[in-house]
DNA sequence: TTGTGTTTTATTGCCTCC
DNA sequence: GGAGGCAATAAAACACAA
């Protein structure tokens, strides 16, 4: 509040009625006005109350202010009267009598029944409009009040919540960055297991290239590889070919069988049942015939 | 004294309920 | 349809700094 009237702060007051007025209440025995339906005090009416409920009832001259009514004590009231006709009404505030009383009513019920609200009324000394207007404007100051509470509590609610949330947000990404590095671990070891698997094998193929090929070859071969009906080395066209070949000159020169391995000599000289695509040679019309 | 910000009092228009 | 409540707002009162 940049400028203005000091007013009592939120913590000086109890539920708006400021703590002086809250002494005084203390100190004064509760009205029965307070209570709905109890008979009125005689403490307000007329003497300074803004508006003179009977008055207004009764006449229709200009609503009396509490200003007016002090400067009647002194002036006297032709002088007041006169004044007041020549000046249009002006809004005017209640005492502070006024608002404590109303204070102390709204504690009760911040309701207003039509018996509660004349007896008020008659009661300050105002117009029970007035006091309806007083009632109003007091529940929406409340209001506003209660809204701005509630605002804080959701406040530090969502404050607490996302506090919460950002804690958890962390955790998460440790809990994740430890994953990483568990896979990390996990795959140099399945890194580590497949290399030492492969040196096994490895000696094979980095052998010299004048060993036999044939062998390098079936021993990189899985075992099932072996096992299964794959057509063997000598079955194969390159292998056919030399064979027709041989065929063709007769067989004029017989390979060194000294030079050759047994596996060689096999594969140069199938079995006699596997010899010419299995049919046996002695049976081959053709072997009989060019022979 | 004046300008400004705040609070209070009162009005207006709309809505709901009986 | 009238009474009463509420939100928005006008207008007055008030305090205070410059």
């Amino acid at each position: 509040m940049a400028g203005g009237r000091v007013y009592p702060s939120n913590n000086d007051t109890t539920d708006g009625v400021p703590n002086n007025l809250s002494v005084l209440l203390q100190n004064q025995r509760l009205h029965p006005l307070f209570i709905p339906g109890s008979s009125p005090s005689p403490s307000f009416i007329g003497t300074r109350s803004m508006v003179s409920f009977e008055d207004s009832l009764k006449t229709n001259r200009p609503k009396r202010s509490i200003f007016k009514m002090f400067d009647e004590q002194e002036n006297g009231y032709d002088e007041y009267l006169e004044e007041c006709f020549h000046q249009p009404e002006k809004k005017r505030r209640l005492t502070v009598d006024q608002i404590q009383f109303l204070e102390k009513s709204f504690e009760v019920d911040n309701k207003l029944e039509p018996e509660r609200k004349i007896q008020l009324a008659k009661d300050l000394g105002l117009q029970p409009r007035q006091v309806a207007i007083w009632f109003q404007n007091r529940r929406a100051r409340w209001k506003t009040k209660q809204l701005e509470k509630d605002y804080d509590t959701l406040l530090a609610m969502y404050n607490s919540l996302k506090a919460d949330y950002d804690d958890l947000l962390k955790e998460k990404d440790k809990l994740k960055e430890e994953v990483l590095q568990l896979t990390d671990k996990l795959q140099t070891k399945e890194n580590e297991r497949r290399n030492s698997e492969f040196s096994d094998v490895k000696p094979l193929l980095l052998q010299e290239p004048s060993q036999k090929p044939i062998v390098v070859s079936m021993a990189a071969c899985k075992q099932e590889d072996i096992d299964s009906d794959n057509i063997p080395q000598y079955y194969s066209d390159e292998f056919h070919s030399s064979l027709l070949e041989a065929a063709d000159s007769s067989y004029p020169f017989e390979p060194d069988q000294s030079d050759l391995s047994q596996d060689e000599e096999d594969s140069l000289h199938p079995p006699a049942s596997l010899s010419n695509f299995g049919f046996p040679v002695e049976d081959h019309p053709f072997w009989s015939w060019t022979y």
